[in-house]
DNA sequence: AGAGAAAACGAGCGCTCGCTCGATTTTTGA
DNA sequence: TCAAAAATCGAGCGAGCGCTCGTTTTCTCT
């Protein structure tokens, strides 16, 4: 991933190419059969849902809000999903195959430099929330109603980020390059210092705080927190 | 606030104190006359709302449940409110006024002692929002979907936590005993820091992760972000 | 051009919601 | 002791919910 080059992240992270995704991933239950149109349509459904669920909330948000917002009919949305619950699975369904695939794939170089690719995880990651980040305000807000198997689902995503860190700074303090007292306390720490970004994105963007002193304020966090003091 | 002596702060933070507190702010829409009926009531009620709340959403929760989990009735119920937001306020600002009064009551000879107050500060809020967790999940959880004028209570509530660690950071640093780049981002940070406590309280509780093993943690992480090195 | 398929439509169904209010029970005080 | 006052009750209201389905519109292909 290359972040200079930004036009390629807002292509591949756009509203239609993450629903040529999600209609991927259920064409079963999506009944129209033409792909330009249902991923248009799904574009159109679900860049409703977001806006409106991260302003009051997904439940508080009724079908005929979505058609007038989307503008289909009621009808029309029951072409997408079989019902409001799918909807909600399909947003979050994309959002965590998205963090894992990304997150994987570090740079080679990395496997003996665990502080560079500690770094380029945080940027990599709260990069990614950016261009993602109404799909990830939605997932984080809306997780605690989850239904059960979509709930353990966001709960499994979460665990997964988090062991990518704690096997780094496992690597790094075995490779004398790190001291962490309590790996897997610190990597749960780093969690909530990279979802602030999106999750209080009205404070920072009041503030007009950039993405840039961001990360490097969490990188310096971080790092200050895992290398030997001296 | 003595942590050792526990028992006056389970005692001070109990769902009959701080509802005794909450009538008091709302005798005007309390209809029940006599005080040890009406905190007795709104102790039930307020239980029960937390309980089902922070399992389902507050949203998701209705007056029915809410009156069947209490033992109250339908009617019973708009005694103690006239609204069903009006419930959710007494909630919010019951915790956004708790912390802000315990927060500020720092013991005495921190004031030229900032490492001294910035860990008070850590371990203070943690033990509080221990004390106090259905109410903090419950706020934390339900701000986005507060109207106008409980979201901007929640708000400024944050902001005026923040601003007493931007305020020691600041103190820290003229004196010589910090360094800090960027003061407001850092300040920022160290709220995520403590708030996921108990928003993800579920995970610590499965590993067996300690109130003090936590406050060790984050203290640990803020120590060596404002310290100079050296 | 026009028939068959695909897509979109929106009034209406059963249901649950927040909330009310007259009836009922419990408490109070002379 | 017993009537007035306080507290509680719960069936019932209109509104809005998720969802359906017979109908209409739009597209496709010869």
């Amino acid at each position: 991933m290359n972040f200079a080059g930004q036009r390629q992240w807002t292509a591949a992270f756009s509203t239609e190419a993450l629903c040529a995704r999600i209609l991927d991933r259920h064409r079963d239950t999506v009944r129209v059969q033409k792909p330009h149109v249902a991923v248009a349509n799904l574009a159109r459904i679900i860049e409703a849902t977001l806006k409106l669920s991260n302003k009051q909330g997904f439940h508080a948000t009724s079908l005929r809000d979505l058609a007038q917002a989307s503008g289909l009919s009621m009808g029309g949305l029951y072409s997408y999903f079989d019902n409001k619950r799918t909807l909600l699975s399909m947003i979050l369904g994309e959002v965590s195959t998205t963090v894992s695939e990304v997150l994987r794939a570090a740079p080679e170089g990395t496997a003996d430099d665990p502080l560079g690719h500690l770094k380029w995880l945080i940027e990599t990651h709260i990069r990614l929330t950016e261009a993602m980040q109404p799909w990830f305000v939605f997932a984080y807000m809306e997780a605690k109603s989850f239904p059960a198997a979509e709930r353990r689902m966001a709960v499994d995503s979460e665990a997964a980020t988090e062991e990518i860190f704690a096997a780094i700074l496992r690597q790094g303090v075995a490779s004398g390059k790190f001291a962490v007292a309590d790996i897997e306390l610190t990597a749960s720490l780093i969690k909530p210092l990279l979802q602030d970004w999106y999750v209080k994105r009205a404070k920072y963007r009041k503030r007009s705080t950039s993405v840039e002193q961001y990360i490097d304020a969490v990188t310096e966090i971080v790092a200050a927190t895992v290398l030997p003091r001296g």
